[in-house]
This record gives structure tokens, C-alpha cells and sequence, in this order.
DNA sequence: TCAATAACTAATTAATTACTTAGTAATGGC
DNA sequence: GCCATTACTAAGTAATTAATTAGTTATTGA
């Protein structure tokens, strides 16, 4: 299990600074942790199972999948279903939010594309 | 100075194989830097010198608000001029750029602030 | 001459995040 | 009975990011 964090250090008290002074940075937080906004692209385009998605990553790990899936779902950006049938079958979707969200990403990376300074 | 990063590692594989994938990627990482979001949206406000905007910002320190503002300013979102005065004057401001960033992180705080399950 | 000032940089340490390896469940097919 | 399968979890290590401490420049004011 990872490390709890440490709630005495500045560290934490500077992100909670900023996560109370505006929530946009406890959204940043999560669609920056890597491989995150590429999973709900992923789910967006129909890869809706587990191995579909770490296919389409090619280098993403099991670990991470599994904890970035329940971080977007514990958000509500993205609805699990699970299928009582062996092996096991689970499904991912967008939920409304996650849909929204995409959407908003799009345009940043339509942004991002446009920078000279980036990606080069 | 900050380490080098380790080009042999995985973890370096993965940020480049992303960033390669969507530009996105490369503009996430720099948002959610710690402060940048906030650095920003401060400079927008009108807090142009070094001195106010660590002031606004209470407990970022020193080496942070530099590391950020150099960042900045080398993805031209962030304008700075030195003027050659005893004690150094230096004034922020942010570039169209960084206008256009502005707005569109005001859109994705909006949607945080939709969101129930952020910021509980 | 000594402290204060603005805007930094360098080096070190602390904290966090990402990755690796190994292993789980329950069932079908060989 | 043994292996394969899907979708995971747990524990440990490597890598990265953030914070701390100390110091820099050049000048003014006390």
C-alpha cells in the first residue's frame, strides 16, 4: 500500500493552502497525475476494459491503471460495472462529468498545441 | 541547482512516450506545478513585482516563486522586464499567452467548483 | 559601517509520486 | 490437477518534486 502522506509537513500545508483557496488546484492534482487524462481519452474513444486501455498505453503498469480508474471513479468522472462472470468482466464509462471534463481538456490541448514553447 | 533528471529511467520513458503522444501532457505538468495556477492568476490581478506576488501568496518561498516564474516565462505565458535600479525593480506581467491560459483555467475552476465531489 | 532592501541562486534534505515485483480470486479448458 | 484468464492489491524501491538554509548583488539610509 503506498505511504500515507505526512500531515504535519509544510508540504501538505501548502497544498491544502491552495486546495482551499480554489479547488481548481485539487482538479490539476488529479488530471496531472500521470497517465490520467490519456485513460479518460482512452475511455472517451470505446476502450472500455481494463486490458483494452493498459493496451492502448503500451507502458503503463497495472498498479497505476488500477489506482488512476478508482481515483477518476472516486471523482465521478468515470462508472465501473462489474459483471458476476468468470473471468471476471468489468466495464469503464464517462460518466457526464467525465464527459464535460474531456471536453474541457480538448480545448487545452488545443491550446498547448498552439504554443510555440511547447513540445519542441 | 535542481538534480538532473534520469533519462535511463522508466519514469522518464513514460513522461516522454506522453508528452509525445499530446502536447497536453507537456502544459499539465507545468500547471500543476505546485503555486503556478495561483502565481498566475495573481500576476493577472495586477500583483506584478516578485515581493507582492509572495505576499499574496504567503507561504510560498523564495526559491519556489523564482523556479515558477522562470518556468513561465521560458513557455511565454509570462512577460518580465528589469528596470536597472538600486534595489533591483523587476515587473511581471502576463503575456497574450498567458491571458488565454488564464481564461481557460477559470472554465476548468469553474467546473472543480461544479464538481460535488471535489473540495469535501 | 552596518543593517536593510529586492530579487534572486546553489546546495541539501524532506516528502511525495511512479514503478517493479510478486501474488490474489474464481472458473474453464486441456 | 494444472495452466490460463481478467482485474486487481500489497509491499518495497527508484525517481522526482518541494522545501529549507544560506548566500549573492549593489545601493541607500541611520
Amino acid at each position: 500500500m503506498a505511504a500515507e502522506r505526512k500531515v504535519s509537513s509544510t508540504n501538505y500545508r501548502n497544498q491544502s493552502f491552495l486546495v482551499n483557496k480554489c479547488s481548481l488546484n485539487e482538479l490539476l492534482d488529479l488530471v496531472s497525475k500521470r497517465w490520467v487524462s490519456e485513460v479518460l481519452f482512452c475511455i472517451e474513444e470505446g476502450n472500455n476494459r481494463f486490458k483494452s486501455i493498459k493496451e492502448e498505453l503500451q507502458f503503463i503498469s497495472d498498479t497505476v491503471l488500477a489506482d488512476r480508474l478508482k481515483l477518476l471513479e472516486k471523482y465521478d468522472l468515470v462508472n465501473k460495472v462489474t459483471f458476476n462472470v468468470m473471468p471476471v468482466r468489468v466495464e469503464y464509462s464517462l460518466t457526464e462529468n467525465g464527459k464535460t471534463l474531456c471536453g474541457l481538456l480538448e480545448t487545452l490541448c488545443n491550446f498547448s498545441d498552439s504554443l510555440p514553447a511547447m513540445n519542441n
